[in-house]
DNA sequence: CGCCCCCTGTCAGCTTGTTGTCAGGTTCAA
DNA sequence: TTGAACCTGACAACAAGCTGACAGGGGGCG
């Protein structure tokens, strides 16, 4: 059985994403207060858990922290405030599964929810090869022939969004709001500098860009 | 035309979903042994697979596992026995793209098809060839004789709307307002640049000049 | 508390690809 | 034959993307 810990303080949405959850058949526990969240996280058992960052009592960034700091290691979907900027870096730090920011669509969670559960279950799937670079999600691992790199948080949701969708020219506001996980900032090259330090650790080539379209992974031809 | 593998072991309900799917408009092939239906998923090409969890013979989940082992990629809709829990974790995991508990209403098992259609349509790798050149839309790569070629957003652009219509002469200024975005500019031979610079990419008789009239993709003959 | 290191955004300058313009040439249809 | 339609190579302006340097902030550790 599949039970979710929903925490989300606001009754109105957490009603909302209990009865979805609820419809596609995940049982969910609601908990409105993060002190409380965190010892239910850390005592039962869910496949998976919600979380709402703009919580009261407890902010759920310390949550997020404490919870990397125990064993326990359940995926963790996050939502956040749109724009809430400095909240973004720091839950991807403290280790985030996926992110969703508000307001979204009741599918898309769903559908974050579902792949962070396939991904986190996974088995062999979960690793990924294209050509010598090879990411294992599970274990958070990115390696080039062998070689496991070094990489921070941001260039690790970089390399693993490119390769979840290698089929394909990922655009690059996309790929911010994947990243970044929110819309993004008017003028800034942070992409472009975070590219580029990404391929100064995999290589230059393996990520192919696209001009005026976006980014790629470049699969070696057979 | 839509084909649908039907995995099912209970004739009743085989033959019932069988009736909906056909008053549908889809074309079910019925399988009621799993190693069968097995082979067929993996030779035959169906749109999607509606796959009954609780077989005898061989169990759901193994096909599951298999048909993600190997290339093939079809969407599965998965029917478990009411409360079956534990089969639905697996199942997730093992990739199933969506779930139906058992009793469900005909409706129900339609819709969820249909949206798992439609979600698969939307990555199925869009493969486009006109004669030598080929089109992949969705890696947004145009080759001749399977050498990928180097187009800049416009070139794309262009190329792909003549293929999408090659079936008729377009005219310029309905390629100027498609490849550029809306509003022509007056005099300017810019489109005719564009067109010779495709041209000398992709081989300079694909697309043919009907002068006055607009320009045609060139079919081979057969 | 203070130090240091890592992460990351900003900035400025640079490189390179893209694209419109133009001038002249070529083709085609009447 | 003639003029309009179309093609082409060259060029210059522009924009997209890349890079190295730098600084602020946070976390870890003594």
């Amino acid at each position: 059985m599949t039970r979710i810990l929903l925490v989300e303080d606001d009754e109105r949405i957490a009603a909302d994403i209990a009865a979805t959850l609820a419809a596609q058949g995940y049982i969910a526990d609601l908990e409105a207060d993060g002190e409380e969240a965190w010892f239910r996280g850390d005592t039962e058992d869910y496949a998976a858990v919600i979380l709402d960052l703009g919580l009261p009592g407890m902010d759920g960034l310390s949550i997020l922290k404490r919870r990397r700091g125990n064993g326990r290691n359940m995926p963790v979907v996050v939502l956040t405030a749109r724009g809430a900027w400095s909240e973004r870096v720091e839950g991807i730090d403290a280790g985030a599964d996926d992110y969703l920011p508000k307001p979204f669509q009741m599918e898309e969670l769903i559908a974050r929810l579902r792949s962070v559960l396939r991904r986190h279950a996974g088995q062999a799937s979960s690793l990924t090869t294209i050509g010598e670079l090879s990411v294992d999600e599970r274990k958070m691992r990115v390696a080039v022939r062998g070689v496991p790199l070094n990489l921070s948080s941001l260039e690790y949701r970089l390399i693993t969004y490119l390769v979840r969708n290698r089929d394909r020219v990922v655009p690059q506001h996309e790929l911010i709001e994947h990243v970044y996980a929110s819309d993004a900032e008017p003028d800034s090259n942070a992409l472009e500098v975070l590219e580029g330090r990404v391929r100064r650790k995999i290589g230059r080539d393996l990520i192919e860009t696209r001009r005026g379209s976006g980014y790629s992974m470049k699969e070696p031809e057979a």
